[in-house]
DNA sequence: CGTTAATGATACTCAAATAGTATCATTAAT
DNA sequence: ATTAATGATACTATTTGAGTATCATTAACG
């Protein structure tokens, strides 16, 4: 029952490294070490942040990754949304799903709130705090 | 990422359709329709919950299930506990694992505290509650 | 120019966790 | 004895998560 996945969890370290250097660009090459990842694994979450808009990618020799907003609005909840689609306590909170007891439910609005707190509480941490 | 297993789910439904009934047993049978389950899957769930003193249980005809304790102080935390083993919001905020960043970690105390008051949050829930 | 060092895209494999089934043993009412 | 129940446990199937591999593209460097 993990909350946050291997992609959040590392991608929080990659865009950390990167706040802390803010170099022009950082290839993976010189990520990998610190983030304690495997090259191929930790492009594929990069391109995924690329893709995002969390960071610009500049391709070819002497490329790599630098980001593309202020890290001290880089949300952990944003990343969240990104890399894993968000949050679900259970199946029935978040998709308006089944389960035909439905509208007689008493719990799914409590854990509705519970998720939107959670949300609010990843929301209140950004990159910069972690930097 | 979700963060309640079926079995609590369906432990839920069971205890507070028991709850409502208040019969001195109901059988698996006489649930699962209601809880919109399997009758061996649901059985599995309610031996569950008879090993960790949820419910009590009488073998052999006549027999079934029945609430061993006040259902205003049966809470998800101890569910999601007996269950599923708890909740962590990632590998590292729960058990004291590895990643080497460790005790570099930024992140770690806060993911621990959001999961305590996630706790917290479930603890105020009894089946009761939901009855 | 060709080599090299980078990312883009995407398909694939492997492992772990969840969900669910099946079976045999035991118990007690009828 | 039969039937209707739970106890225990082994097994299977499905889904999700984690990680690899490969080929294409781009741009600096010599």
């Amino acid at each position: 029952m993990k909350v946050l996945n291997k992609d959040v969890d590392y991608a929080v370290r990659a865009l950390v490294l990167m706040a802390r250097n803010d170099k022009p660009a950082t290839p993976v090459a010189g990520m990998r070490a610190e983030v304690r990842v495997s090259g191929p694994f930790l492009r594929k979450i990069m391109q995924k942040l690329q893709r995002a808009g969390f960071v610009h990618s500049v391709k070819g020799r002497g490329g790599g990754f630098s980001l593309a907003r202020d890290p001290g609005n880089i949300r952990l909840s944003e990343l969240v949304s990104a890399l894993q689609g968000g949050i679900k306590l259970n199946d029935c909170a978040s998709e308006g799903k089944l389960c035909g007891l439905h509208s007689a439910c008493k719990l799914r609005p409590r854990l509705a709130s519970m998720e939107g707190r959670l949300l609010e509480e990843l929301a209140a941490i950004t990159v910069k705090d972690l930097a």
